[in-house]
DNA sequence: TCTATTGTCCTAATGTATTAGGAGCACTCA
DNA sequence: TGAGTGCTCCTAATACATTAGGACAATAGA
């Protein structure tokens, strides 16, 4: 009994949106993330809201009954939605190499080596001070 | 007058692998193409055909008569597609931060800092050796 | 010349994303 | 109790991505 994947995995650009409100500003109702969506012209609340159903069916939100109205919260956090973004990414345009995508940031001048390199060193800097897990 | 970016100057799943055969094959005819398109299980001829002409209003390839059929060649470098995809995913989902989505590379484990530092050496010596321009 | 092949163009059908309107319900408060 | 407000649910409309069929033209070979 194959689970069908398809699609429903991945966020389209309106749902990001909405995730993102939610990663942002915590769980909250329709008005709520209405309000939030600063950057979209202004989007109906029942547009808000159908998205957020759509968003419930996949999974990627739960809702309780607060007062009067449903009350949204992310189930997926923005790591593992990024992550996995990333991975489809990674698997389509770059052959499942990550390297060659960050190759691809370097050549397309979208970041350069000092920066990483600080990267790099800001990470290790973490290990360390996390050796005592 | 509004030149309508839209969504044109992205290209989906199926574009994208039909993109890649001729990055990789280099110019071809339909049946070329489709024969080339390996993973997918086999689109009919005319479905390829259907998407290299999208691709051609697109702008993505462009076409010459040779003998009966067409030949058809990209327009785009591989190069300059995966740095535009890559572009709009840094803007969307890592805020304009590409150390953000190198972060997230680290994080969902998809590489790691050993590999991202042999990269940074490599691109170094690349450098170097590049001095004469 | 006639016919089979191969290719182009047009068009349709299906599915999903996005956008929003309207019916109806529950609750408040005058 | 009845009007108004704020929600939910259902449904529709538009646009695009994907898939493919059918009409028609050109060409090659019998």
């Amino acid at each position: 009994m194959v689970v069908r994947k398809k699609r429903s995995s991945f966020l389209t650009p309106l749902e990001l949106e909405i995730m993102q409100v939610l990663w942002k500003n915590g769980p909250g109702n329709v008005q709520a993330v209405q309000e939030a969506l600063n950057p979209k012209p202004g989007l109906a609340y029942t547009t808000v809201q159908t998205m957020l159903n759509i968003l419930q069916r996949k999974g990627k939100v739960k809702r309780t009954l607060r007062g009067r109205a449903y009350e949204y919260r992310a189930t997926v956090s923005e790591d593992k939605a990024s992550g996995h973004a990333l991975r489809d990414l990674v698997d389509r345009m770059f052959g499942g190499s990550a390297e060659q995508l960050v190759m691809s940031l370097l050549k397309s001048g979208q970041t350069d080596p000092e920066r990483i390199a600080k990267l790099l060193r800001q990470v290790a800097a973490q290990e360390r001070s996390n050796s005592d897990d």
